[in-house]
DNA sequence: CAGTCACGTGACCGATAAGTCACATTATAG
DNA sequence: CTATAATGTGACTTATCGGTCACGTGACTG
């Protein structure tokens, strides 16, 4: 944790080195990544970073759980709907309030998916505090639709887990791509006028197919 | 491209080389990756090194589309069912082989993943030489599954290729987590026993899942 | 006013990186 | 054997990194 010092900047300046750390943590890997370019970009001392960060280490788990706990904030804030209304509309819900999140923050989310998956050193440490969260979720989620009846009993949940988690991630790359815009344009300020019906639309093209599958040999076509 | 005299290399010093920068590009990212590594472990100065290639960029390059040839190698070799068979039973097929190929050949399977998904630096240039092709051969796919009659004719084809493909690589990922080995087993020489059944079973189920859904509002249970 | 203490600063350190180059070694050829 | 070309070598340069430290500054205290 930083230390209190860094608690004690002034607002601004202490979200400016926040917001340019983010940016750096989320465009380069934990090696690759500068503290000397977050302190010259942030007009800062390299000293003064020192006072604020016990090392590098310190500020990148700092960032991961700020970026976690911003997610969680986003998705409570969204009030979730009452499981009664089926586990295909939740998780409707769930994927399009978690893509909005991805696509509001694009550098927040590529900060906890470069923890959770790639080769980062204290992977295994962030590891239990963040993906186990967000996996336990979604398996939750599936035994209770299994039970409801909503899930075909004899789907694994473990596979249906893999599959859900699998492609809601996969969603921060496959949204901007079909709307033609370049990711790199939602990490700067500002987005760019997104069609939400068209991001609407590949939700429930995607629902639909976790639920019926893609085969044609079902009773009858959506 | 490396220099001629970089071919001109008895095979064991050449492939010793190889070996050990794909070892390197597989494990860090392109700016951590170090040449200075590489060198030390194949035990020849850092200026015969740059007698064979340029510079970092033209090794990067040419191990990317190394890896990315020895998979087309590997998948044509294993000779494809014809696609009369139909869509969903070619697609397993397509699973089971790129699956065996990522399980056999981790870090060629890692280098080209980081070249494709990764932050990289040229990674527009590499984009047009590998990811189309797999894409495009996915989509190609699809198309003619839906015009076959296997794949539901309402089903957007450009999130069919995003499923199929997304979930095909996050296999990477799942088939080691569900056998309880760590992924860097698998970079080491010598796999320690897959549990071939356990791999088809998920290949099965994950088919099924494609094809019929995951809700149980179907006609009959798989 | 002097003293203290939190905070700011940037030159500096050791490590390591990519890339270079003058020179040594080896292979080939006349 | 000698001359020429190809290849091998590692100390060196320049740059950047994470991290340190002796010192400067400015606000509050008695």
């Amino acid at each position: 944790m930083p230390n209190q010092t860094f608690f004690n900047l002034p607002d601004k300046k202490r979200q400016l080195i926040t917001e340019l750390a983010i940016a750096e943590f989320a465009s380069y890997d934990y090696d690759t990544a500068s503290i000397s370019n977050v302190v010259k970009q942030a007009k800062i001392a390299k000293g003064s970073f020192y006072q604020y960060f016990e090392d590098k280490k310190d500020l990148y788990l700092y960032l991961v759980n700020l970026a976690h706990q911003q997610k969680i904030d986003f998705l409570q804030q969204a009030r979730p709907p009452k499981p009664e209304i089926g586990f295909f509309a939740y998780l409707r819900w769930l994927f399009r309030e978690s893509a909005q999140f991805d696509l509001s923050h694009p550098a927040l989310s590529q900060i906890i998916n470069r923890a959770v998956y790639g080769n980062v050193p204290f992977r295994d440490e962030v590891l239990k505090q963040i993906q186990s969260a967000s996996l336990l979720y979604v398996y939750r989620l599936v035994e209770q639709g299994v039970s409801q009846g909503d899930i075909d009993s004899g789907i694994d949940p473990d596979l249906a887990t893999f599959v859900i988690n699998t492609l809601a991630d996969g969603l921060r790359y496959f949204i901007p791509q079909r709307l033609g815009l370049n990711p790199e344009q939602l990490t700067s300020e500002g987005a760019p006028e997104i069609d939400m019906q068209a991001v609407e639309q590949i939700f429930d093209e995607l629902i639909y197919v976790l639920e019926h599958g893609m085969g044609s040999s079902s009773i009858t076509k959506g």
